[in-house]
DNA sequence: GTAAGCACTCTTGTGGAAAAAGTGCCAGAC
DNA sequence: GTCTGGCACTTTTTCCACAAGAGTGCTTAC
């Protein structure tokens, strides 16, 4: 799969084609690329050289008689071997640091603000998926009696981060009782991480000697729930506009069945989360993607940190995208996350 | 306003062409009217009535040869005067009960879960937006410490309605004094609904005599936060697909800028709650609706309650929907809602 | 008041010719 | 050998003209 052995014209030539496909979305023609190639190299000699690109499987022609077109390939080649990373322009880093920095408390709107102002910057779809909680330590659990039969459990977690949701109990709640199991809670689970706790619950809270178990069992029995980290409302998108007119996206089909995945945000936190979390920028190119639906375009994620935990941030866009600039930014956005999140 | 004065000729030729309007998409010519139209009227008789009610401004014509096409005045004498409520299929009272009445905990998953049937059954958007707390009286008012800056304020509402809000303080927490804190508040604010307590909140909280009127001083501060009535979350939607596909919509711009609507959730809320809470039923079309992105759409919307609170649930399509049955749904749905969350 | 006839308008569809864009390959130049 | 100019070939795009289609409005007759 290695594509070192490309001589330098070739190097030269897939660069030059991409770069303008990138900002033109025409296929681009022999003329075109010797035109930008500066050291004067004539339109024949680059239609040979990409004959042979499209040999390789990094070029194709829509139609006989039309330029080509990167592959999902091509774009690999591109992105792994010879891509420069383009700077943000000073107002972009300004744009993007001014909506992060704002003082909001709540990480939620951070993390939507941070959705929006990276579609806005890079015209394209932007998302954040709030920390996975499974790394997540627990430092504190409350069981507040809301009504005769609802509870709301809090998870505290490391570094201010919290997760409240609703139980509905079968019987009355006895307030002492109540009391009761959130200190065996506690002392059972805190100092964990949410992941072992999934893991391990079963195990850990056999053995209590809890004097009403039916709160302990509730709590068993909502397991998936409150330690779901797919939650829908974890992820934010921006700019979902900003696809509507990508000129890939003039077939209609090809729209709708690719808005209808951003309205799956639980899978679609899978898909992204699925990858696991590498250090640095990960970029899935068209075809790489599982989701067919998605497979005219690229992903671009990066891992933020707040605390110990971490989240994710990217740009969804057709595979048509800027990387060298958008590489950048995400980049970019997610260190400045990082530092607001882990102040 | 009223159209009482239509004759019965052109009422009857009004409603035939928006009922073949609404099935085709197409604008409707006189011999297709003259066809649907039993008692064996001529075309030509059809033309002539056509034209009074264009001088009404209930029809027009897109250009000189094409048929007529209902105006946003000609739906609204429609729905107010002649449309005929057009029952549910079984199956359809069937699928939406099935979605709505399965046992979820949680206000949030059925919401959304009625946003999305709402979405398949009309083939439209559906949305749904939560209770508004300011009618809901608070029950109880818990403040949990959740990391050394940062607290947990949990409005607990009557009928189980739970609102948790994460505040910043601006020094550590002293545990006894948020204790105090809270009895205060508990003291001073249970009983009275949300709304009259962002009302009033800063004379009731004036003469407290905290011994550290910090913590009391944040709670003042965050009340645009706490008591901020439309959150972005409150709010559902389902099927934005359905609308790609709509023939109004193949102009891109207007889709584009459709699009760009549905995602500022919180003005969408605001808009929609705005015209306050009637009882049944509300439809609003085309250039009623305040936005200028929605004047092709039509909104129908219907209250629903959980306990004494009151939320909204809707539909939002192209002007041309079949209203007569999307009325049908969206009451049965709002009724089937408001017996699961009261229940 | 209703209908039939007819001229008129505007859109839609069709076919074909010309233009445009770009390739592939050959033959010759350095 | 490697590169390039030239050229024939293919395919798409554009344009235009013309016919077909749809539907109206008006006039006239019943």
């Amino acid at each position: 799969m290695a594509f070192d052995n490309l001589t330098e014209r070739e190097r030269l030539i897939l660069q030059t084609l991409i770069n303008h496909y990138i900002a033109t979305a025409e296929p681009v023609g022999s003329r075109a690329v010797a035109q930008k190639y500066r050291l004067g190299i004539s339109p024949a000699t680059v239609r040979n050289t990409m004959q042979d690109l499209e040999e390789m499987g990094l070029i194709s022609q829509p139609h006989t008689s039309a330029g080509r077109v990167p592959t999902d390939r091509g774009y690999r080649v591109y992105v792994d071997n010879m891509m420069g990373l383009e700077a943000l322009t000073p107002s972009e880093a300004d744009q993007i640091r001014k909506e992060i920095c704002a003082d909001y408390a709540a990480v939620e709107d951070i993390l939507e603000q941070t959705a929006r102002v990276l579609a806005t910057v890079s015209k394209q779809l932007g998302l954040t998926i709030a920390p996975r909680f499974d790394k997540g330590i627990l430092t504190r659990v409350n069981l507040i009696p809301v009504a005769e039969k609802k509870i709301l459990v809090i998870l505290a977690v490391k570094h201010g981060l919290v997760r409240t949701v609703l139980l509905e109990a079968e019987s009355g709640i006895n307030t002492e009782q109540v009391e009761k199991t959130a200190s065996i809670l506690n002392e059972k689970l805190c100092g964990l991480t949410l992941g072992e706790i999934k893991d391990s619950i079963d195990i850990r809270l056999k053995e209590t000697s809890a004097e009403d178990p039916r709160l302990i069992k509730l709590f068993l029995d909502s397991t998936d729930n409150l330690l779901n980290f797919t939650d829908p409302d974890q992820m934010h998108l921006g700019g979902t506009t900003n696809i509507v007119n990508q000129p890939e996206f003039k077939n209609r089909e090809k729209l709708r069945s690719l808005i209808e995945v951003l309205e799956e945000k639980k899978l679609l936190t899978e898909l992204i989360s699925a990858k696991g979390i590498k250090e640095g920028i990960t970029i899935t190119i068209g075809k790489e993607i599982e989701r067919g639906e998605m497979q005219s375009c690229s992903l671009l994620t990066s891992p933020y940190k707040a605390g110990k935990v971490q989240g994710t941030i990217g740009i969804i866009g057709p595979t048509r995208m800027r990387y060298s600039k958008l590489v950048s930014m995400v980049e970019y956005t997610a260190k400045l996350l990082s530092d607001v999140l882990s102040k």
